[in-house]
DNA sequence: TACTGGAGTGCAAACGTTTGCATGAGAGCG
DNA sequence: CGCTCTCATGCAAACGTTTGCACTCCAGTA
């Protein structure tokens, strides 16, 4: 059916292995000028594509790499496929996207399919995917503000982060700040929590936290609206997520709160939307260019030698004040 | 290194062709019950995984599909890529994303690695790129509101959708009614383009147009604001999508203009972020579910028999009112 | 008893590459 | 002329599956 590298061979009247050395370029350089020219001529006029299944099976590569999403619901998490792939595109790497909210089993029949992996978020921390993950050992970039450790990975500072948005928070004069988190994640060893906490502790105030059972905006929303109607209104809130304050401001505003006069508010992550809001919100913006890069380049690295020992970055996010914090 | 059908075969003391029709599935039926279940246990045991280039190398086919997306900014593409991962993976297929907005040639070395595309908006308009599927007859699904009706494609029918959102406009008492719209899109045979025009020539006004250089927020805000200076205010702005709806939304409130009493704002494509704003986006909400999963049923469909006649479907969108364009 | 048929299995040939090793032809040198 | 060395190429064996065909039993039937 399709063009193969022995047609080309006869056609040229030369070996397939000659015909392999040219147009795989591995072997080129072996090759003389003149039989070169004529092997690509033929390629073109017969319109070769070579198949990549063949060809993986002998060199045991794929030039395909996956990435794991925890999710993939807003626009945070587009940009990060867009600049994955954006990398992972120049560096010749088709890019398999797979995104975990929505399994059926933790068994993926596709692992070897790719040449490695890079996951974000917690995407790989259930311990039987991990197991897995060491037993075949695939190699894996894990990436994100909730990283593993015990692999390759680029971390986001969170904790660091959550100081910041706190510290500036009482830069601006809040006392009582709540921290706005969804149910999930308040145990898993957030840092951003974490953060919270310590930075509260040492100005010597107390933590409360108002809880959402999901990330939703919608939510969020209600969660705030119910905690303002109850425990009175703090100064300060510092959501765990954009999308989250997103969710804060649509609350407060409902309940005919004044933002930033009554109510000071921190988001997290650094998306647009916050900065279109009638009330831009100050956030703490993620590096996710470098993130991504990182990542890329760690993973590149590991597939090249793959006995180096382990990769580590962390990166610090970035505090963007923006009109949401701003009294005047 | 990795575990092959014949060292299960030597373990279980049956022939590698015997393995192969158990683990495949293919054969499964031909082989006794008790050597099925020594096969699955040897498997296990010896932690086996098929090597899928081998297996693609044989059948000829992959289990990827690959997902072209004209582009994966918003949260809108965000939407699109995680709908369809999901029906992929629950058919047993893999997603490979490719984003053609900076795409370095229009060659792409990988199109041998799937089984078929699914290509959103405008990805696979250019006249090389189509021609060189068709040319290898890739089995291709074209998507979204600017479709390949040469193809099995599932459209979105956005004359309509401007024709009801001009309607609705008029209804609430427009009558200088302006299409924001970014420079690029304007001639591309864009059916919200001649959506607004019909139904503005049908009443019997000018259609008039506020052009941005692109399609970012920044752009469109600035693109309004330049335009309401010039012209003065029209009554009504419909937007090319939401993000330029966002824009516009900025712009004004930029100018203090006020929604919807002095301005009334229609955007298109149905996004979240348009329903948090302080006055929420009257909108035309596409139908991205049913398209996505529509589309993987055509692909599907087409991969089966390949000689089925071109499959074609039309999704309506749907006008969703909200404050901004609700006048009191 | 001989014949038919089906159920279960094995043999071996693909599938299209890559690549280690061998080969042959010249060229350069003493 | 004989030797060595380099350059360009070919040979053939992988890589791990799938699958058409052939074969062997054994039970059922005439």
């Amino acid at each position: 059916m399709s063009v193969t590298i022995k047609q080309i061979a006869q056609r040229v009247g030369v070996s397939p292995a000659t015909v392999s050395r040219v147009l795989s370029g591995r072997g080129a350089h072996l090759i003389s000028e003149s039989t070169r020219q004529r092997v690509w001529q033929a390629a073109e006029e017969l319109g070769y594509q070579p198949n990549l299944a063949a060809r993986s099976l002998v060199t045991g590569r794929t030039g395909v790499v996956a990435l794991w999403m925890s999710q993939l619901y807003t626009s945070f998490h587009a940009r990060v496929v867009q600049l994955v792939e954006e990398h992972l595109h120049q560096q010749g790497y088709d890019t398999l996207i797979r995104c975990i909210s929505h399994l059926s089993g933790t068994a993926w029949h596709g692992m070897g399919r790719v040449d490695g992996i890079l996951a974000h978020e917690g995407a790989v921390h259930l311990p039987k995917v991990w197991r897995t993950l060491q037993r075949r050992r695939v190699p894996l970039v894990s990436m994100g503000a909730y990283v593993l450790t015990e692999t390759d990975h680029v971390g986001i500072d969170l904790f660091h982060g959550a100081v910041q948005a706190v510290q500036h928070l009482l830069e601006v004069g809040c006392r009582r700040i709540a921290y706005l988190v969804n149910a999930e994640s308040r145990y898993a060893g957030d840092a951003r929590r974490d953060g919270y906490d310590h930075a509260m502790r040492a100005a010597g105030l107390a933590p409360e936290c108002i809880i959402a059972p999901d990330q939703s905006r919608a939510e969020a929303s209600l969660a705030v609206r119910r905690y303002v109607q109850e425990f009175g209104l703090p100064h300060g809130i510092f959501c765990h997520n954009d999308e989250m304050a997103i969710g804060a401001y649509h609350g407060l505003r409902l309940l005919g709160v004044h933002l930033p006069d009554e109510v000071a508010l921190v988001g997290c992550d650094g998306i647009e939307d916050t900065e279109y809001l009638d009330v831009p919100l100050t956030t703490i913006r993620q590096p996710l260019e470098e993130m991504c890069q990182l990542a890329v380049q760690f993973l590149q690295k590991r597939l090249a030698e793959p006995q180096i020992e382990r990769q580590s970055a962390w990166l610090r996010p970035k505090l963007v004040v923006r009109a949401s914090t701003q009294r005047r």
